[in-house]
DNA sequence: GCTTAAATGCAAATATGTAGCTTTAAAGAT
DNA sequence: ATCTTTAAAGCTACATATTTGCATTTAAGC
């Protein structure tokens, strides 16, 4: 049985930070792209972010840092900086794009209704069988598994709904 | 090893679509909600498309035949048939909801740079332990393998990029 | 330091989703 | 079949999320 120490997120620590960004200057030069100070200090916003940001949530962070920032360049670094796999895109069901500081493999709960969206690890997840797609010229990078269902938020909602 | 036959998503035949459509009368009338002309259009037409489509794709579908409907009512009625879930809706990685016809269990190929977003089914994906979540309040509907990559196309695109 | 192209910043456009309010019509009662 | 009630449709305006084009800045190699 799955134990409470599967869910939430724990944030990165502060050695696990300075080699993600050194891996990123590493991709940069690898690839002749640029390592500028926004991006560098768009992608330390992220990984200081635990629970799946929107561009526009990392655009509020980082602009207390450095106010002057774009909204505009916030968005196209998050693109640059899932294109690298430095940090990734998540797969949620909202409107909104949101971003995982976390690149290894773990799954995620997501409440249908309310769209919340958190971390989940569970050994009976991992290191299960990957199809075939070369045929269909699919590269697969790796696998994430959504839990879905309902939040105690909105089943409290729910059931106050139906009492009425 | 994965058949070609466990990817791609196949319409629904006339029967399973009319049992649907039946299955909203039933959960309309039991939760004292009304079964209009729109809302079965819409489902009809959410049935028909197999894509994982967007509100504002649906919109256009629904558009063709019936000239009069408004877009807030299609974004209000996709939101009423997932809750009372005869469709659901799909976690992806772009921004914009998407609607899926499949309710049962089945999983999902996505690509992580463009979005495309295909059905799979994969016997190794079904009937894994689910955690338990319930000290969390959390109520577990079910759950969707996301395989995640690039596409052909992406794939394409981006040796293309690099021989330039 | 100088050069150059990639990246930023800015402004405007587009895509996506929501709210308030009036009118229409579904569903049960008469 | 008509009447009544109220949920839902339609319309307009607004809010949020994301993209695009172009002038300006700056990282990175010489």
């Amino acid at each position: 049985m799955a134990t409470s120490s599967e869910l939430g997120g724990g944030d990165l620590d502060t050695s696990e930070k300075e080699a993600r960004i050194r891996e990123f200057r590493r991709l940069c030069r690898e690839r002749g792209e640029r390592c500028t100070v926004q991006r560098r200090i768009i992608l330390e916003t992220v990984l200081d972010l635990d629970n799946h940001p929107s561009a526009d949530q990392v655009f509020d962070a980082v602009a207390d840092r450095e106010p002057g920032i774009a909204r505009t360049t916030v968005y196209r670094a998050l693109d640059h900086l899932a294109r690298l796999e430095v940090i990734t895109k998540a797969c949620h069901p909202g409107s909104a794009v949101r971003f995982d500081p976390r690149t290894g493999p773990h799954h995620h709960l997501v409440c249908l209704h309310c769209n919340e969206f958190v971390d989940l690890d569970h050994d009976a997840f991992d290191g299960l069988t990957i199809p075939d797609t070369s045929a269909y010229g699919f590269e697969v990078s790796d696998y994430r598994v959504h839990v879905r269902g309902m939040c105690r938020n909105c089943l409290e909602k729910t059931s106050k709904e139906e009492s009425k």
